[in-house]
DNA sequence: GTTCTAGAAC
DNA sequence: GTTCTAGAAC
């Protein structure tokens, strides 16, 4: 389960049943050299620690002398049953020797740290050869040989050998401080996942064993390094400089195996971390959700190549995550190509020390910031720049889908934490206070979050087989490495909409061709904007006269609007009414006599769609505002009727989806929810931005009235009058939004509600008819109409 | 959101 | 031939 918090710090374990006073144990192995102060670091915890810990060492297991890797793995496994945590002390250098003692983690009951005193080697050196001087064994030379030898072969732990959390020490300092994290952690206390501490350059260790060994001069070359990775271990060493004493060999052997290494290298691997989708606020059941998970990580970790799965969780309690962790052990999944990480997924790498190039989202179907959890986390992460690249890619999203979106370089996500690309996934919902709620219906619920799951990995995939070169995936180059990675994302487009949301054409080229001219023209498009003080019609028929990174060319309208509501001190000449909450204009394409509309000034608040409770207010002050105007016009001329009111969210269609195979449905959950069953149905796209209420005079004579659409959204159920949408909101926290057919239906007089077969004969109509407007919108106030003493006054 | 226009409807 | 609509284009 996710919980709320957002940052990783010290959570409460989860309590196994049994265990009500125990916290999780620790399995800490240490890695490090001999001599490196792996002993002393243990002998500090516990010495001030209140935690039952117990020092596993093979070097005194048996009976004080030194033992066996069996015994070492025995004891430890006691030790831990009993509840204690244990330290493995000794060198753990290489992965092979670890990854038995990483077992001892088992599915989730233990967690597994590592801390690695990664010291100079001259230091572990100088230790070991006054220890074993003292101890009489080695000589001086040799332990120094023992050490280098060792220091070869050393592979620093990575979170994927089953650590959940790294640290890493490079100094004294470092290592006080992690004593006296593990010193100060009590019985119940738990440590954040991640690696930290790591360095960026692994060139010191060598540097410091070539002077100590041969005291050569270090070569300018190596001392600036040249892999950025976080295991570069490669110093450069001419061959003038090359040592050539015997101890000296094992230096160039170091670097001669360092081509190697940097290939291996973790950083090399493209990652996806993804939340567990639809489990949180969709309440999609766990067991049955971490059976898909792991079946559908198991489906896909043998298809990838160079690349791993990661699935991520805040809480360090997450069920989900234990669920998984376990069933994939069970299945056997490589743990190189598929993990479970405790942290922030926005975080990963600033705070987990776990670089992913790529995240997925749990997305709403809207593609929209907010409702919290991971998706109101990642678009407030990633910031604007997310949502804008969201919107030239897809404008909505089906259950089961998912959207891979390219993270321009302006996103603190990309530049903060190396994520190159945001997928976003909508997964099935079990949740009645959510939109789409599938009623307990697992079969389908189950359907849907293999599909989520299968156009996840899929779009990962598709970044995967089209990366034609990693980009640096350190934070610190990002900005320089850029260039090709936004090339390839362009040539890669249709592919990626394969994955669930797929645009047509037309749409795709507008897209691409807004993109183009808005790149190199961005200043005088604002100027031109913000310089054409009232000239609104101009900036509306051109969208490049608005703001076209942000929306593509039909959208500009509903751009305008929003800027208007965000920035009305640029409007003045063309605005009617300003506050705090609201902005007042004449519609510019009036479809009566009088026309206006009353737009909300809130960030976020799109359509209808994004009305909740917390809106009444506004929406009572938006219709009280929008009566006032109609009121002040009713002395003007008494023969006007207003009628005020907001459309329903406008859906514009792309894909080759048929209308008549929909079944008309009221209310816009049905049809996501329906569509789910409509493969063929195409993207479909909220076509208007910021919520306006219609203050409209009922006369409809306006030469901008010309079509079935414009007339039907005034005049049927997709109009919702202001009166029953606040009373709805009030009732039941959110607004019905009608489905789009409506605009489609046959025209029909909006007071005798007589059938006409085109504009031009209905609107002819119109003119005339006198019949009274139908009881029910008198009797609901959705009228305003002149004091009955004043009608047909001029 | 509007404009443009091919082709259906008359 | 003219009117009107629907859908592409913007």
């Amino acid at each position: 389960m996710m919980d709320s918090k957002m940052d990783m710090e010290i959570d409460d374990a989860p309590k196994p049943e049994g265990e009500q006073d125990m916290g999780k144990p620790i399995v800490l192995i240490l890695v490090g050299a001999p001599g490196s102060g792996k002993s002393t670091f243990c002998d500090n915890v516990m010495r001030s620690s209140s935690r039952p810990w117990v020092r596993i060492c093979q070097d005194t297991i048996n009976n004080g002398k030194a033992g066996t890797k069996p015994q070492c793995l025995k004891s430890a496994a006691s030790a831990l049953k009993e509840g204690k945590s244990v330290f493995i002390d000794r060198c753990n250098l290489e992965r092979e020797q670890r990854a038995e003692f990483v077992k001892l983690g088992g599915p989730a009951q233990v967690d597994v740290h590592s801390v690695v005193l990664d010291l100079p080697a001259q230091l572990c050196i100088s230790r070991s050869v006054k220890r074993t001087r003292h101890e009489g064994n080695l000589q001086g030379g040799r332990a120094a040989a023992v050490v280098n030898k060792m220091l070869q072969k050393k592979e620093l732990p990575k979170l994927n050998e089953g650590f959940s959390r790294i640290v890493f020490c490079q100094n004294e300092s470092d290592v006080q401080a992690a004593v006296a994290t593990y010193a100060a952690l009590g019985p119940l206390d738990t440590l954040p996942s991640g690696c930290f501490g790591e360095k960026k350059q692994d060139t010191k260790v060598q540097l410091g064993i070539m002077k100590f060994l041969k005291k050569t001069e270090v070569p300018k070359d190596a001392a600036s390094g040249v892999n950025g990775g976080q295991e570069s271990v490669c110093p450069q060493i001419s061959k003038e400089n090359r040592p050539c004493s015997k101890e000296a060999e094992d230096v160039s052997v170091v670097s001669a195996s360092c081509g190697k290494e940097v290939k291996e290298s973790e950083d090399n691997i493209l990652t996806l971390a993804f939340p567990s989708i639809s489990t949180a606020d969709f309440q999609f059941n766990n067991e049955k959700a971490s059976d898909i998970i792991v079946e559908k990580v198991d489906e896909f970790v043998g298809k990838l190549e160079n690349a791993r799965l990661v699935l991520v969780d805040l809480s360090n309690g997450s069920k989900i995550l234990s669920l998984v962790k376990a069933k994939a052990a069970q299945k056997n999944i490589d743990p190189k190509k598929f993990f479970t990480f405790v942290g922030d997924i926005t975080r990963l790498y600033s705070r987990g020390g776990l670089r992913c190039n790529v995240i997925a989202n749990a997305a709403n179907w809207r593609l929209k910031p907010g409702g919290g959890g991971v998706n109101a986390s990642i678009f407030s992460a990633a910031g604007p720049a997310l949502e804008v690249a969201t919107k030239e890619r897809a404008k909505s999203l089906l259950p089961g889908r998912a959207v891979v979106v390219p993270l321009p370089m302006d996103s603190p996500l990309y530049s903060r934490e190396g994520v190159s690309h945001v997928i976003h996934v909508l997964g099935p919902n079990m949740n009645p206070q959510r939109p789409n709620c599938l009623n307990n219906d697992y079969s389908k619920g189950s359907e849907i979050l293999q599909q989520a799951y299968t156009s996840l990995f899929d779009g990962f995939a598709s970044i995967v087989r089209d990366q034609p070169k990693l980009p640096d995936k350190n934070p610190e180059k990002l900005k320089s490495g850029r260039s090709d990675l936004r090339d390839w994302s362009h040539t890669s487009l249709s592919n990626h909409l394969q994955n669930g949301e797929r645009k047509d054409k037309r749409d795709d080229d507008s897209v691409t061709e807004r993109s183009k001219k808005c790149k190199g023209s961005q200043g005088e498009i604002d100027a031109d904007f913000n310089g054409s003080s009232s000239k609104r019609g101009k900036v509306s028929r051109d969208p490049n006269n608005i703001d076209g990174s942000t929306s593509n060319s039909w959208g500009s309208w509903a751009q305008a609007l929003y800027k208007m509501a965000m920035h009305p001190e640029r409007h003045k000449d063309e605005l009617l009414e300003i506050s705090d909450d609201v902005v007042v204009l004449n519609d510019l394409y009036a479809k009566a006599q009088k026309h206006l509309l009353v737009l909300a000034r809130h960030e976020g608040l799109d359509s209808l769609a994004d009305v909740h409770e917390e809106h009444l207010e506004l929406l009572m002050t938006m219709h009280t505002v929008g009566k006032k105007w109609a009121e002040k016009f009713l002395p003007e001329d008494s023969s006007l009727v207003f009628r005020l009111g907001y459309h329903s969210v406008i859906i514009k269609e792309l894909g080759n989806f048929n209308k008549s195979q929909m079944p008309n449905l009221d209310g816009l959950g049905q049809i996501a929810g329906s569509s789910c069953g409509y493969g063929h149905i195409g993207n479909r796209v909220p076509s208007m931005r910021q919520l306006h209420l219609h203050v409209i005079s009922q006369d409809f004579n306006s030469s901008h009235l010309k079509n079935k659409k414009h007339w039907n959204s005034f005049n049927t159920a997709f109009f919702r009058d202001s009166v029953e949408v606040i009373e709805e909101l009030r009732n039941h926290g959110k607004v019905t939004v009608k489905e789009e057919s409506y605009l489609s239906t046959e025209l029909r007089c909006h007071r005798c509600k007589s059938a006409h077969p085109n504009i031009p004969r209905l609107k002819s109509h119109i003119s005339k008819c006198r019949a009274p407007f139908p009881p029910t919108l008198l009797e609901k106030g959705c009228l305003v109409i002149a004091p009955p003493d004043k009608q047909g006054d001029p």
